[in-house]
DNA sequence: TCTTGCCGTGGAACGCGTTCCATAGTCTAT
DNA sequence: ATAGACTATGGAACGCGTTCCACGGCAAGA
């Protein structure tokens, strides 16, 4: 493989112009800058990237720690991270974690490795404080609040309002929530918009562990079974809607006659159904996130706040009996 | 930041046996190996991966090209990858190329310069030819099928007479596709097969350029708009088919009375509603994909076919009335 | 007793681009 | 005329882990 000696040696130049005339660096004479780039073509150069990334101390890779590559929402972040990355020329590694925590820990010491030099924590389960201890080694990025850490969010807790007030506006008194992972920041956020606005000490309407469609349909099957029953649900996420509605209906309840439903995430899911759902623009996050992993380190932790919008769909209708 | 010389001082030893330690290699004294030990642990050392990566030559990285990481056919490949990669100790690059030609070089000039070890092409639309003009700097892998070349591939031509014969069994004969990207090889393996089983010369209901749910609706328009209209479908991906029913269920028509419909690809959209569809285990190509990227590369170029198996949903139904 | 062969160890080269520092010529401002 | 600034250029160190090669010691087989 040739070099940039071999270059250096063919333009009868040093290697400093060499690399000068690679990097665009002025101070180069222009006949001196022609001869090493025919150089570069006759013997066929290639930089080799790996030496550059010794040679600078930098990689322009950023890791991307996520739980799962193929869920809709981190997919969506994780499609704004590459849109954003490939504009500046970065590249990104992405480690697909489960939540296991060893996973998690790989993902910080490739950070210490100095094998990519920035890190976006889309969702973990590791302790903050642990993560942070790998800070001295390149910046971290949340895609969830944290004090005093950059961090691109949905304010959950706001966001869940609007579903429950619209709710609430529409004549719904019995409202219940689904929560995902039960010790989630988020989770906690949520659960609390629910105690502050609906039903403050009351937990029998509060659906925990629903993440995905089969989830929901576990919650179709709870609801069921309850004498008392909410006639509205907030859910976690629209494939949490999505499997309820569709074990419902199946068992010829009527949406949103007999429950209303409102999902989260505003994705595909919530097009084809035509369901009413928090839309949460889910790229923009990644790309948010993105541009505060990549600026200035020496700059104060920033918190960027992403706006959640209400989207109606038809799964959402006033009560038709007030009571 | 401490190297791994000096380790050796403080160790009272030669890099070289640093070395041995920091790999495992056999050939250290035990005494030695715990002093290196405890030097890594008293100057807190963490190895330099980019310097490794100079050294051996290799990144033990390889690199993924595809259009888009948030659609759910290429996320579930990647989620495939993703597993696989962890298991190895590997990491991966991901390029969303959206197609774009001069993206999709970005990539293959990434291999060139070393950033990773080998590509794994999930779906291109640059020349084969191009692309494997690359193969010299590192193994290439397709995920669809081309002749002499490693891929991972679906059939998509027997993959779509599963489809087309189930709606013959059920007394269709007037049958119409739905179709991707025009010049696709997918695309023309499954017009083959429509030619072959069902239609030899018409064209009147392979409807084209389908692929998002939007398409879907799009088609549902033009089947109204049709006098002689098919009685079944097949489309090509769950999201068309969703689209089409959605659509067509909201003017009033019913589905599979007035319409079969069969869908592609198995994902969740799929089950929520209940589509007969063709299901593909698309994590497991991208697992056959990243054995085949890092296997020994000195070994002949290796086609996995991976089979697709018909889901029955309630979309397509026997013909009501057969004529 | 001599030859192999394995264990253990270290020096030094290697992979390769970047960059600090020194040198020197040229031009501008004082 | 001279200090200072700017343009050009190259030598050599640097970043840092890996590995080839040489060498000494020791045990087993011939």
């Amino acid at each position: 493989m040739t070099n940039i000696r071999d270059l250096a040696h063919e333009a009868n130049v040093s290697v400093t112009t060499v690399s000068r005339v690679l990097n665009d660096h002025p101070y180069v004479a222009e006949e001196k800058r022609r001869a090493v780039k025919e150089a570069i073509l006759k013997l066929g150069y290639i930089r080799n990237q790996t030496a550059v990334h010794l040679s600078t101390g930098r990689t322009k890779t950023i890791g991307v720690m996520l739980p799962f590559v193929d869920h809709p929402y981190h997919a969506a972040i994780l499609q704004g991270i590459a849109k954003s990355a490939f504009e500046d020329a970065y590249r990104f590694l992405t480690w697909q974690t489960n939540y296991f925590e060893e996973h998690e820990r790989t993902v910080l010491r490739a950070l210490a490795q100095r094998e990519v030099d920035g890190l976006i924590i889309v969702s973990h389960s590791l302790a903050v404080s642990e993560i942070l201890s790998y800070e001295q080694y390149g910046p971290i990025v949340f895609c969830e609040l944290h004090e005093y850490v950059s961090s691109v969010y949905i304010n959950h807790y706001t966001a869940f309002c609007k579903g429950l007030t619209v709710l609430q506006q529409l004549g719904h008194h019995q409202i219940g929530i689904c929560l995902g992972r039960a010790d989630s920041t988020n989770s906690r956020a949520r659960k609390q918009a629910y105690h502050d606005l609906v039903e403050p000490n009351s937990n029998d309407w509060v659906y925990e562990h629903t993440l995905t469609i089969e989830d929901g349909t576990r919650v179709a099957e709870h609801w069921l079974s309850q004498k008392q029953r909410p006639s509205a649900i907030m859910t976690t996420s629209d494939h949490v809607a999505a499997g309820l509605i569709i074990a419902l209906r199946k068992r010829g309840y009527r949406i949103p006659e007999d429950l209303s439903v409102i999902g989260f995430d505003g994705s595909d899911l919530a097009e084809v159904l035509d369901l009413t759902t928090i839309a949460i623009p889910y790229g923009l996050i990644g790309q948010q996130a993105f541009s505060l992993v990549t600026r200035d380190v020496t700059k104060q932790p920033l918190q960027i706040e992403i706006p959640a919008t209400l989207r109606m769909g038809n799964t959402a209708a006033q009560l038709p009996s007030a009571d």
